[in-house]
DNA sequence: ACATCTACCTGGAGGC
DNA sequence: TGCCTCCAGGTAGATG
C-alpha cells in the first residue's frame, strides 16, 4: 500500500535509471485505471527526453520539456525497471520504453492507480492545485497547528490530502501511536505542545520507512515483480489483539470513517 | 463552508 | 474442491 515512504522509496529507485534517457514510446496495455489513460499521450511523450523524476503527496511526477506524465501507484501499483521484451504479466498495464530498451514497468492490480499527461506547469492539475503541504519539508509542527483548527478526527486529519499530504491509513495509525494520541481526539483541542509531539512522529515514521526501503533499491532492476520495498514492522497496524510495545495490552482495532484503525486504548487515552 | 459517506476494483482469506 | 462473502485502501465526487 503505497503512501509516501512508499512512493519515495520508488522515486530514488527509478531515478538512476531513468533520467537523462528519451521515451521511446508507451505501451498501454490497459487503459482502465482510475482515470482512463489518454489515447493520446504517445503524442505528447514519445521521443522526448526525461529531465527528471519529482514527487508531490504520492503523485510521481516523470518531467519532460512540454510537461509531465503523473503516476499515482493507488493501493496496489508498484513500478518496477524491466527489459522492454521480458514478457508482462496479467496486471502489467503500462510500459513507459526507454531508448536503451528498458521499460518503466507499471502493476497495479486493482486499478486504483493512474498514469495522467499535464501540459506545462504541473501544479496546475487538478489532482495537485489542492493539495496540502508536504509532512517532510518545512516546519511541520506550525503546519499541524495550522491545519488542526477543524472539527475532524486526528486520524481524518492525517489522511486529508487536502490538509496534508503522503500519510496514508497505515503510518496515520503508526504515527498516532508513536504521539501517543488517540485517533478520535478532535484535531482543535490539539495545543501546540502536542503539534509539535506529533510532528517529530510523524516525521519519524515516516523517514523511518524511507531508511528501510531504502535498502532494497536493488530490487527496482531484477527479474522477479517484487515492487522496491518490503512489508515494514508496525507497532499497531494489522496487529489486533497483540501486545502493545510499550504497554503490552491488547491491541483493538475500531471502525473510523470506513477505515480501519489500529490503537492502544492504555497509551492513546 | 465544512464534514461525512459512497463508489471505484480485485486478490486473498475465511466460512460452509 | 469450489463457491460465496467480506475485507483492504486513496481519493474524487456526492450527499448531508
Amino acid at each position: 500500500m503505497p503512501e509516501l515512504p512508499e512512493v519515495e522509496t520508488t522515486r530514488r529507485g527509478l531515478q538512476p535509471h531513468i533520467e537523462g534517457l528519451c521515451i521511446r514510446e508507451i505501451i498501454v496495455r490497459n487503459a482502465r485505471l482510475r482515470w482512463p489513460i489518454d489515447a493520446n499521450i504517445n503524442q505528447y511523450c514519445a521521443n522526448q527526453p526525461l529531465q527528471h523524476i519529482n514527487r508531490r503527496g504520492k503523485y510521481l511526477l516523470l518531467g519532460l520539456p512540454a510537461g509531465h506524465i503523473i503516476i499515482h501507484l493507488g493501493m496496489s501499483g508498484s513500478l518496477r525497471m524491466a527489459h522492454h521484451s521480458e514478457p508482462a504479466s496479467l496486471h502489467d498495464h503500462v510500459d513507459i520504453i526507454l531508448d536503451n530498451d528498458a521499460a518503466i514497468r507499471l502493476r497495479d492490480p486493482r486499478r486504483f492507480g493512474a498514469v495522467l499527461w499535464q501540459d506545462g506547469d504541473v501544479n496546475q492539475h487538478p489532482l495537485l492545485a489542492k493539495l496540502g503541504p508536504e509532512p517532510l519539508d518545512g516546519d511541520l509542527a506550525t503546519v499541524l497547528w495550522q491545519i488542526s483548527r477543524c472539527n475532524v478526527p486526528l486520524k481524518n486529519l492525517l489522511m486529508d490530502s487536502h490538509r496534508i499530504v503522503g500519510i496514508g491509513n497505515i503510518y496515520a495509525n503508526e504515527a498516532l501511536f508513536d504521539a501517543r494520541l488517540s485517533p478520535f481526539r478532535k484535531a482543535s483541542t490539539l495545543d501546540l505542545a502536542e503539534c509539535n509531539q506529533l510532528a517529530n512522529s510523524i516525521r519519524h515514521i515516516l523517514e523511518t520507512a524511507i531508511i528501510a526501503g531504502g535498502s532494497t533499491l536493488r530490487d527496482f532492476v531484477g527479474v522477479n515483480n517484487q515492487p522496491g520495498y518490503f512489508q515494514q514492522t508496525y507497532a499497531v497496524y494489522g496487529r489486533t489483539g497483540l501486545d502493545c510495545p510499550i504497554c503490552h495490552q491488547a491491541i483493538v482495532k475500531t471502525k473510523q470513517a470506513q477505515r480501519s484503525t489500529f490503537w492502544c486504548p492504555e497509551c492513546q487515552q
